[in-house]
DNA sequence: GGTTAATAGTTAAATAGTTTAACAGTTAAA
DNA sequence: TTTAACTGTTAAACTATTTAACTATTAACC
């Protein structure tokens, strides 16, 4: 690969992963604004997947500080979609949980994105989707192996 | 395609993507946080690859209401990045250009994304990339197409 | 066992980014 | 020429984030 046709390599991811990240959070927003932001949406996403889960491991999750984690907990806690349970054992963990609330609205926004994103994906060929998610997978632990060695 | 599998495929999409945005955007913090906030980095960048522009191209770039780009834009102004000049043709418009300062910065960060995103993607076959960058562009198209459809 | 370390989570203050609504100045249309 | 549309800004309100200090709890070590 000549250094030339690399730097037009990179120009080109960093130019179409801004664009579609772009359009992605603002079609996102479209399905939950009413709710949700999107950030809280990802938060019940994730306790949903999970189950529980504590404030750190959302931390590391989304990459960012735990009272920022706080922040967002506490106005989904203000909701009444999320429930802090202390751990009896070590109490200095809470663990979090979805409120019947919190799981009803995650499953009816989770809905409509799950529409809208079919609605998109489906215009790819099943070869085209699967070969295209196998190398986003790669990235994802490229930049996860990256990230341990750099931490 | 089986309804199973589609929905497989949506879940998988959603997992990876949110995760690569969250790795990339710390990784890219960490080149630049000392004197730039991300969003002011890829404002710098827009109006570096295109010359000069106006607050009303970059809130359909970013996707965002008109106020939201007063704000970076004053920001950026006040540290001495960014230059505002009145159109005398007609005198509602004001274009932005980078300062010598601003160009600078931005050349100077620029330089270290590219290193990282080359020492990131040059782990792929060119062909690999090449075909997942086509993929990826034509998400962006049928995304765009989309948002016009909808708005 | 008692002191010291580390850990989990919260709080407070500061900053960035966002939206909505109202506005000023300017240009286009009727 | 009046009315409508457009460009950008301001102000208020809110969300998300970081840093630093703090509380409460648990683990480590001498």
């Amino acid at each position: 690969m000549s250094d030339q046709s690399i730097k037009e390599l990179v120009d080109h991811y960093i130019h179409v992963s801004f664009s579609v990240n772009k359009l992605a959070e603002g079609m996102v927003k479209g399905q939950i604004g009413l709710d949700l932001t999107n950030d809280q949406h990802y938060t019940l996403r994730y306790i949903n997947k999970v189950g529980s889960c504590t404030s750190s491991e959302l931390a590391a999750v989304f990459d960012v500080k735990k009272s920022a984690i706080t922040a967002i907990i506490t106005r989904l806690w203000e909701k009444g979609l999320i429930l802090r349970t202390r751990d009896e054992n070590d109490r200095r963990v809470v663990y979090l949980t979805l409120t019947e609330k919190g799981n009803e609205l995650f499953q009816k926004t989770e809905e409509r994105i799950q529409a809208l994103v079919e609605s998109i994906i489906t215009k790819f060929d099943q070869d085209e989707l699967v070969q295209f998610l196998k190398t986003y997978d790669k990235l994802k632990e490229i930049l996860l192996e990256r990230k341990s060695r750099v931490e």
